[in-house]
DNA sequence: CACAGTATTCACAAATTTGTGAAACGAGCG
DNA sequence: CGCTCGTTTCACAAATTTGTGAATACTGTG
């Protein structure tokens, strides 16, 4: 079965939606996606312009976003110009972890929040309190979730492999 | 312990920030954080207006958007036209449990997409398989983790009552 | 060391989001 | 049943975000 380009561009376009809707902005998503689906060796600047249709420079900053992300990176050719771009394959698990981090920061302000309130009795503290606990507690579980799935993936490979190469 | 008014607003701001900062909006974000640090009874939409600083109409927008979410709740008072409007206190877990369907139909997207690829041993493929089986991984295990959660809330009000209520 | 081909930056236009004041609406009270 | 207070809706202004074309900078090649 060959690419089904049409059907992969609306994908594609599809998935970065989900992405904006989430709060993600929209080119970066489009540029995720779009880097997700590429085959082998990533994408230059100018494939990721034709692919969605926009200027070098919308891509330069969308790039630039997941860059400054850490989910991609680029992959310099020898001898030649032309950059490309590439996914890193944890990518997913980075972000998931990153967003963590924004949890706990989260919970850390509502914490002062918590202090300023004083009355450790009062409707508002105990509501704050318990957000709080909430945010930590999913904090300190998610490194769990993780190794889990670590562990998981690294699995299904063996199996893989021990099906000799599929 | 009195309120700290200053501090209290400050912490306010900021958790809103925060929560502007991962893609939620503005207006709606400090609402929802005055309102989990507002004293028993919830606050009505003047008391918001006047303690964020902004117009009734604003307050308005705000409120609609997490009503829609199913954060926040409206108090009708008998005998007075004021409302009150209230967090749930289950709203942070309702946040995060909706979240997990955003996982959901992301995966679902992105499966699409990787049927269009159609040969399933090129790299984009391979990458594409594995974020969906990752995000279906995560999405597989939230209920789990928020379970665990509910129960260790569950036993420390448990244990609290044991203390003879504090 | 100048040239050619790419990538990045910049100023700006278009689109979207955000918040306001004014008007409309609705519920209790005299 | 009209008045009053509080909330919601609406049209619009301000601010922010998003993406473009043109200019600039960078790197390998002849």
């Amino acid at each position: 079965m060959a690419r089904d380009e049409q059907n992969l561009r609306a994908a594609v376009e599809q998935s970065a939606a989900v992405l904006t809707a989430a709060g993600f902005p929209r080119m970066p998503a489009r540029v995720l996606m779009a880097l997700l689906v590429a085959d082998e060796g990533g994408l230059t600047a100018s494939e990721l312009a034709e692919s969605l249709g926009v200027s070098a420079a919308a891509i330069s900053g969308g790039v630039r976003y997941l860059r400054s992300l850490g989910i991609i990176h680029r992959m310099p050719q020898p001898g030649s110009r032309r950059e490309r771009w590439e996914i890193f394959d944890d990518a997913w698990y980075t972000a998931l972890a990153g967003k963590n981090s924004v949890y706990g920061s989260f919970a850390d302000t509502a914490a002062q929040a918590l202090d300023a309130i004083g009355d450790p009795a009062s409707a508002g503290a105990r509501r704050t309190r318990e957000m709080v606990d909430f945010f930590r507690y999913i904090e300190g579980k998610m490194p769990e979730l993780l190794a889990d799935w670590e562990a998981l993936r690294a699995e299904r490979l063996a199996n893989r492999d021990g099906r000799a190469g599929d």
